[in-house]
RNA sequence: GCCCCCGUAGCCCAAUCGGCAGAGGCAGACGACUUAAAAUCGUCCAAGUCUGGGUUCGAAUCCCAGCGGGGGCACCA
C-alpha cells in the first residue's frame, strides 16, 4: 500500500512531539499508550457484580476464528458491535459484551500438518496475538468471561449436548451419500459446499461418497425454523430472513402411492401438483437410490447391465456437472411398471439423475405436459405427453382485451396459445382449468389440488405432504482438532453413549499421531485412547474416532458466556433468565445461513429439553457487510489485502473504528479505496482540539451559553439515540462532525472558548465520540476535568425548550412549484399560514389571473396552492 | 428458471409520514497564517435523484414497464 502523505506528516508531528513533549498536539499513539493501562486497571466493562441494579442488555459480536492476527473484517465487526455496547451503557444499561475464541477447526490442523507442529500451540499463539490486538482496538469487552471452544471446560458441554440430543433421537448415524472434500479428506455439511460445487474451505471440487456418519436431525425443526422467522421480522435484516427461507425451502403438496407390478408394497412419490395426476405418463427414480437397484433387480440381465453402466456414469460425474441446469437429460428404462392410482394406467419406470435420491422419496411421477424437466426427458426419450390443464382457459372471468381495431377487422385478434408442449418445448406450468381429468375437469389448479388430495385420502392412496430443501446436519468430521464424539462402539456394533459423569472425553495429545488427511480420523491411530472397555459390560470396544463440526460449538456458545467457568453445567438457567436471549447480535452476513440457522436450531432443542425458556437465540441482528478493496473481496491470492496492524499503526485505532462507522450503512460493503481514515483522523484531531480549547470550569452554568450552539448540541442529544438504534452510525458521525464544526465556529468567531455552550458541546462530543473513538473521547473527558471513564457517563437528556425552533421556513407552492419561502413561527395555525401564503407577492404573481381551486396547508412547513386557468 | 435488494454531485453517502433534493466526508479550486512548506482555519464547487409511463395539489420516496448492478436458491418434483 502507498505511503499516505498525511500519515507521513503525522509521523512527523509525532517525532517533533516526542522531543518537545507537546501535549497540546493530538497524538493518537500517545493517547493510546496513556489510556490502555488505565482501562486495564479500571475494567469498566465488568458485568459480574450481583448488586448491579441496572437493567440488562446482552450485546454479542460473533467471536473470531484465530487463524492469525485480526483482519479488516474483524476491525469492522468489533467497531460496530462496540458502538451498540457502548451506546446501551450510556443509556444506563448493564451491558454484557463478552468475547471468546472459536478455536477448534481445520485451519489449525492444516497449519500443523504443513509445519509439523501441534495444532494446539498454533491456535493458542494466534489467540495471544489476536487478544493483544483486540485489547489495543479497545472493544469494550468483559474479559472476565473469555472462553475458548478448544478448552475441555467448553467442549465437555458439546459432548453433553450431543448426549442429550442422542437420547431424544436427534443425533443419529446413517449410511448415506455425503459431500466429500478430496483435499481435506473429510465430509462436509451441505451448507459448506459452495454453489459452484467446491468446498468452502479447501476450494476442491466436492465429490459424493457413501459413508456412515453422524447427523443432527434439523429437518424435524424445519417448520419451526421457517415459521419462527416471522417473529424476527423487523429485528433481523430482511435479506437474512429471505436467505433462510430459501435455504429451508418448504414445498407443500402430496404424497401419492403408486402400486408397482411385481412388488408387494407401493412406491410413494412427492408432488406439488397432485392436480396433474391424470397427466402422469411415466415414473422416474433416482439411479443412486436403493429403490432403483431393487427395481432393476427384477428386470432382464440386459436392462440390468445398461442400468449398471448408467449408475457408474452418474457417480463419476461431479457435483458441479450434475448441477448445471441445461444438461441433456439422460436415463435408462428399468423394465418395470407402476400403476396410476386414479385411472389404473401402466406407467413405465425410468432411472434418471435429474431425480435426487435424498429429496422426497427419491422418485417422481412425471407429468411432462406441466413440468419442464419431465418434458425435456419425455422429448429426449420420446415418451407420451398428455395435457390435463388448459392454461388458456379464463380463470377469473376476465376476457382478453379487445381493441377497436380488432372489432373492425383491421387488426387480428391474437390466437390462443396452442396447448402443445411437445411442439413448443415449453411445459404448461401456469394457472388454468383442468381437462382430461375425470372428476377434476373444470376446476382451477388450486381447487383441483385440494380436490385431488381429498380423493387420494379417501382411497387411501395418498395424503397431503410437505418437503424441505433443508437436509439433516452432518456433524461428523474425520479430523483431529475438534470435539470427540461421546460414543463407544461395542464389538457387536451397538452404540454406547458415554455416561455423562465420564465427560469430558479429552482429546488426546497430537504427539505421535498422523494428522495427514487419509479419509479416516487421526484419532483412530491413538490406540491408548481409542481402545476402551465398554461402559456396559467391560468388553473391548472402540471410541468413535470422529470429531464434531465446529459449528456445534458456535451454536450455543452465547450461553456459555453466562458462566464460562462453571464445571457443573453447560450454563446456569438462572443466568440465562437474567441475560438471554442475546438482545443484539452483530456479525458478518457470510453466516446468514450456516451459523445462524444452527444456533436457532440448537436453541429450539434446548427449549424442548427444558433448559431455556426462549426459542430464538438472537432477538435482534445486525449483519455488517464486508471490507473490500477496489470492488473486490480481499484475498491473499489476489494480493489486495489491507492489513489490520498496518492500518492501526498508520492512522490509529480511533480513526480506523470511526472510518468503519462512517463509511456508510453497516450492511453495505466498505470499499477501503472509497473511505478515508486520514479524514477520520483529521476529524478526531479537530474534536480533540475543541476540548483542549475549552477554558470554562466544569461548574459553569450551561444556560448562560450561546443559544444557537446549545440548540445544535441538544438537537444532537435528541436525535442520536434513535439513529444509533436504527444502526445509522454514519449519520450519527455526520451529526457529530456538524456539532464539532459549530463549536469551532463559536470558539473562533463567536462567543469564544470561554462560553459555557462551548464546554457543554465539548462534553457531549466527548461522550458521544466514546461510541466510535474511545481513546480520543477519554482524553477529551479528562481534559474537560472529569475522571475516567467517559464510557460510564450517562447520556444527557436534551432540553426540550432548546429543541423548539424559533422560526421555521414555510414553503409556498403554486401548482407544485416552489414560489416563495416564509419565515414563520413553528406554532402558526393553518389559517394564519394560508392567509400569509395568499398574500405572498411571489405567489400572487405566479397565480396571475388563474382561479384558485384548492389550497393544501401543512402547518408550519408548507402551503400548496392549486389553480385552474 | 424462482425469490430478494439497490441505482441521488467526480467519489462515499444524507434526506421520520409522499412536502425546500444536501447533513457529513473524500477529491478539487481559492484565500488567511508562514521566508517557505506542512498542519490549521476559512470560502467556494457541483447532481435535479438510471430511463419511460402512471397515481397525487405535490414523487428520490408509492405503482407499472424497461435498463444497469448486487445477493440468495436452483434438475428440490
Amino acid at each position: 500500500m502507498n505511503e499516505s502523505p498525511v500519515a507521513h506528516d503525522h509521523q512527523h508531528a509525532h517525532d517533533a512531539e516526542s522531543v518537545e513533549h507537546d501535549d497540546d498536539v493530538y497524538d493518537f499513539a500517545a493517547i493510546q499508550a496513556k489510556w490502555q493501562p488505565v482501562w486495564e486497571e479500571l475494567a469498566p466493562f465488568r458485568t459480574s457484580d450481583p448488586a448491579d441494579t441496572r437493567p440488562r442488555k446482552y450485546v454479542l459480536d460473533m467471536f473470531p476464528y484465530p487463524s492469525g492476527d485480526l483482519h479488516m473484517g474483524h476491525a469492522e465487526v468489533y467497531a460496530l458491535g462496540d458502538v451498540l455496547a457502548r451506546y446501551w451503557r450510556h443509556q444506563g444499561f448493564n451491558v454484557l459484551h463478552p468475547i471468546g475464541w472459536d478455536s477448534f477447526g481445520l485451519p489449525a490442523e492444516n497449519a500443523a500438518i504443513k509445519r509439523g507442529i501441534d495444532p494446539r500451540g498454533w491456535t493458542y499463539d494466534n489467540i495471544a496475538q489476536q487478544k493483544k490486538s483486540m485489547k489495543l482496538y479497545a472493544a469494550s469487552f468483559d474479559w472476565d468471561r473469555e472462553l475458548h471452544t478448544s478448552d475441555p471446560e467448553f467442549y465437555k458441554w458439546n459432548q453433553w449436548l450431543f448426549l442429550q440430543m442422542y437420547k431424544k433421537g436427534l443425533a443419529y448415524r446413517k449410511d448415506s451419500w455425503v459431500n466429500w472434500d478430496p483435499v481435506d479428506q473429510t465430509v462436509l455439511a451441505n451448507e459448506q459446499v459452495l454453489p459452484d460445487g467446491t468446498s468452502d474451505r479447501s476450494g476442491a471440487v466436492v465429490v459424493k461418497k457413501k459413508l456412515t456418519q453422524w447427523y443432527f436431525k434439523i429437518t424435524d425443526y424445519a417448520d419451526r425454523l421457517l415459521d419462527d422467522l416471522n417473529q424476527l421480522e423487523g429485528s433481523w435484516p430482511a435479506k437474512v430472513l429471505n436467505m433462510q427461507r430459501n435455504w429451508i425451502g418448504r414445498s407443500i403438496g402430496a404424497d401419492v402411492d403408486f402400486a408397482i407390478e411385481g412388488r408387494e408394497k407401493p412406491v410413494s412419490v412427492f408432488t406439488t401438483r397432485p392436480d396433474t395426476l391424470y397427466g402422469a405418463t411415466f415414473m422416474v427414480v433416482a439411479p443412486d437410490a436403493d429403490l432403483a437397484a431393487e427395481l432393476v433387480a427384477g428386470s432382464t440381465p440386459e436392462i440390468q447391465e445398461r442400468f449398471q453402466e448408467y449408475l457408474v456414469h452418474v457417480q463419476k460425474s461431479t457435483e458441479m456437472e450434475r448441477q448445471s441446469t441445461d444438461r441433456e437429460k439422460t436415463g435408462v428404462f428399468l423394465g418395470r411398471y407402476a400403476v396410476n392410482p386414479v385411472n389404473g394406467e401402466r406407467l413405465p419406470i425410468w432411472a434418471a439423475d435429474y431425480v435426487l435420491a435424498d429429496y422426497g422419496h427419491g422418485a417422481v411421477m412425471a407429468v411432462p405436459a406441466h413440468d419442464q424437466r419431465d418434458l425435456d426427458f419425455a422429448r429426449a426419450f420420446d415418451l407420451p405427453v398428455r395435457v390435463v390443464v388448459d392454461t388458456n382457459a379464463p380463470l377469473t372471468g376476465t376476457i382478453p382485451v379487445i381493441t377497436e381495431g380488432m372489432l373492425d377487422g383491421s387488426e387480428e385478434i391474437p390466437p390462443l396459445e396452442p396447448l402443445d408442449p411437445v411442439a413448443t418445448g415449453t411445459a404448461l406450468a401456469g394457472e388454468g382449468r383442468l381437462i382430461n381429468s375425470g372428476p377434476l375437469d373444470g376446476l382451477s389448479k388450486n381447487s383441483a389440488i385440494k380436490r385431488m388430495i381429498e380423493l387420494l385420502e379417501a382411497n387411501g392412496t395418498g395424503r397431503a405432504s410437505k418437503n424441505y430443501r433443508l437436509r439433516d446436519w452432518l456433524i461428523s468430521r474425520q479430523r483431529y482438532w475438534g470435539t470427540p464424539i461421546p460414543i463407544i462402539h461395542a464389538e457387536d456394533g451397538t452404540e454406547v453413549p458415554v455416561p455423562e459423569d465420564q465427560l469430558p472425553i479429552l482429546l488426546p495429545s497430537s504427539e505421535g499421531l498422523d494428522l495427514k488427511p487419509k479419509g479416516t480420523s487421526p484419532l483412530g491411530g491413538a490406540a491408548d485412547w481409542v481402545n476402551v472397555p465398554s461402559p456396559i459390560d467391560g468388553t473391548p470396544a472402540r471410541r468413535d474416532a470422529d470429531t464434531m463440526d465446529t459449528f456445534v460449538d458456535s451454536s450455543w456458545y452465547f450461553l456459555r458466556f453466562l458462566n464460562p467457568t462453571d464445571d457443573t453445567q453447560a450454563f446456569d438457567p438462572k443466568e440465562a433468565d437474567k441475560w438471554a436471549p442475546v438482545d443484539q447480535y452483530v456479525g458478518g452476513v457470510e453466516h446468514a445461513i450456516l451459523h445462524l440457522l444452527y444456533a436457532r436450531f440448537i436453541t429450539k432443542v434446548l427449549f424442548d429439553l427444558g433448559h431455556v425458556t426462549f426459542t430464538e437465540p438472537f432477538s435482534a441482528l445486525l449483519n455488517q457487510g464486508m471490507v473490500i478493496l477496489d470492488g473486490a473481496k480481499m484475498s491473499k491470492s489476489k494480493g489486495n489485502l489491507v492489513y489490520f496492524t498496518e492500518e492501526v499503526e498508520r492512522h490509529g485505532v480511533d480513526a480506523i473504528r470511526l472510518t468503519m462507522a462512517f463509511a456508510g450503512p453497516p450492511e453495505d460493503d466498505i470499499d477501503w479505496a472509497d473511505v478515508s481514515p486520514v479524514g477520520s483522523a483529521k476529524f478526531l484531531a479537530r474534536a480533540w482540539r475543541v476540548a483542549r480549547d475549552v477554558t470554562s470550569p466544569p461548574e459553569v452554568e450551561w444556560k448562560t451559553g450561546d443559544p444557537a450552539l446549545r440548540r445544535v448540541t441538544h438537537r444532537f442529544l435528541a436525535d442520536a439515540p434513535s439513529l444509533v438504534e436504527a444502526f445509522k452510525f454514519n449519520v450519527v458521525v455526520a451529526r457529530l462532525m456538524e456539532l464539532v464544526n459549530a463549536t469551532r465556529k463559536v470558539i473562533d468567531s463567536g462567543a469564544g472558548a470561554a462560553d459555557a455552550a462551548v464546554r457543554e458541546a465539548a462534553e457531549v462530543t466527548a461522550m458521544a465520540l466514546n461510541l466510535f473513538a474511545p481513546y480520543t473521547a477519554e482524553d477529551m473527558w479528562q481534559r474537560l476535568g472529569y475522571e475516567p471513564s467517559v464510557a460510564l457517563a450517562l447520556w444527557r437528556k436534551p432540553d426540550q425548550t432548546l429543541l423548539v425552533e424559533e422560526s421555521v421556513t414555510a414553503v409556498v407552492q403554486v401548482d407544485g412549484k416552489v414560489r416563495d419561502r416564509l419565515d414563520v413561527s413553528p406554532k402558526i395555525s393553518a389559517e394564519d399560514l394560508e392567509a400569509l401564503a395568499r398574500e405572498s407577492r411571489a405567489a400572487v404573481r405566479s397565480i396571475g389571473d388563474r382561479q384558485i381551486v384548492n389550497v393544501i396547508v401543512r402547518a408550519p412547513r408548507l402551503v400548496s396552492i392549486v389553480t385552474r386557468a
